[in-house]
DNA sequence: TTTT
DNA sequence: TTTT
């Protein structure tokens, strides 16, 4: 009955952890770095401001969706806000966080040489999507990713 | 660049608060309560799960917003997420909240026996949206507001 | 797997129709009028430009929802972009419409002086959420309704 | 004053278009494929079916924006519904379209052998978001693209 | 008029 | 506790 929607982009700022509730549900969390762009009013340069979010998801697609998630993953993510608060040593907290209905996979930077979605992408995937290996090999050396909408910041337009 | 979006809505929690910042920028802050309707697993009842959402607004509109509001207030909020930490002793604290864009005032309940809306709005406003009077005088008896999707709940169709 | 979300908020252009599928679903169809303050550049007045979009609900709240609505109802609305096409006599045509996940009645303006959420609210509640008694009555005549934040207007500020 | 918001993440259905007001404003027009997927009814196979919708982007962005897209992109897009209407050959003609806020360049796919975002990203970009060399060359044979979420339709997962 |  |  009540509005409660949630749509963000950003980078995942650590690797999703995979866990599952007592009654088998999965449960993938992970948080996400959503970035404003916003000039630094001392030194008049753009600045990215990181607002961090915690998402949380649940079910079946938890677990799919974890293979092809690593720390610096790009995502879309649309989801609800869910607050919950705690005790913790006579202290009341709490926290806000977005649960997920749909993510979308984006790339961008990080993907190893071969590109992340080529035909054999098996080496330096970390924050790309090819389902991780089970035990996280050393990554590859990448190619230096190059910031793809570099100079579209001619004439300072921010995006 | 990133996306940041958010669209909630609730009822206050609190009466809005009000303050400048050193430059003059209007601030006001608001808990809004964004409710889940679920099921409780044990009674099979359909209950109300309350997200607290703190919303913070900014700029001229924030003064003339604050007269419409007070605890209680139905409204719509488009927003972004913004976080923020700091440190009180010694202990790292963080918050998540919603920089507001657009609101919407709605009304539903808690109006008084006047109406909300109607030529000459005067009284009982707690939860209303007419213009507060400067000393918040005390609440005028209210006319018991009656739940206008009451009977929409038959055939446990939760909204 | 992709987003698609719509949150808008505004008023109904015209009352309702209910219908059912073949195999039984409820259909609801409404029009939402979203309005955008702008300023003319002509007059420099504010103004109103309406953006009309087509609603349509589906399932067993749709029926309930039904009774809640009438011309000039004013709803918060969160849903997804629906798009067909289809030909008529020859011509390609196509529309764009919004599939209802949630709504949220909300008042302003359009009740009658006795209010739209009084205890009891009998007449002219054209535009309230009271169920409609099932043949739809000449509307009795309304007071006029008063906007809701009028002097907010004060100082150029638009909403 | 309303709310009227947008989310959608799709690919370009063509490639855009640059023109400019008489007054100078840039203004960018696309089109953006929105997959919805279902079950097919008779065939009980996952599919998707599209929802086509128009995108229109003013202003200095429009310009810098256009170099990074093309036919087959993958976007995120925040913006705001837009209702338009007018006359042909005595016929009314309604349109509902996008005005874009936001947009985020999504990879997947289409990227040329080198990968979209190599440091010399020079070939093949059709669908990347490399700038387009001002006569567009015919795109290098590309690398077959892998659906980078191929496996996840393991167990009839659909996203 | 359509994309993956 | 943090990502690009």
């Amino acid at each position: 009955m009540s509005i409660n929607r949630v749509n963000i982009s950003g980078n995942l700022t650590r690797d999703p952890e995979l866990r599952a509730t007592a009654s088998g549900t999965q449960v993938l969390s992970f948080g996400v770095a959503v970035n404003d762009r916003r000039r630094n009013p001392q030194t008049g340069e753009w600045e990215d401001y990181p607002n961090f979010v915690d998402c949380t998801m649940f079910g079946t697609r938890a677990e799919a969706v974890s293979r092809y998630l690593s720390k610096g993953s790009k995502v879309a993510i649309e989801g609800k806000l869910r607050y919950s608060s705690w005790e913790r040593d006579g202290q009341r907290r709490s926290k806000l966080e977005v649960i997920v209905d749909e993510i979308e996979f984006m790339s961008r930077g990080q993907q190893g040489e071969a590109g992340g979605y080529a035909p054999a992408p098996s080496y330096g995937q970390q924050g790309g999507y090819a389902p991780a290996p089970a035990p996280q090999q050393a990554p590859a050396p990448m190619a230096a990713p190059v910031p793809p909408a570099v100079d579209v910041y001619d004439e300072d337009i921010p995006f």
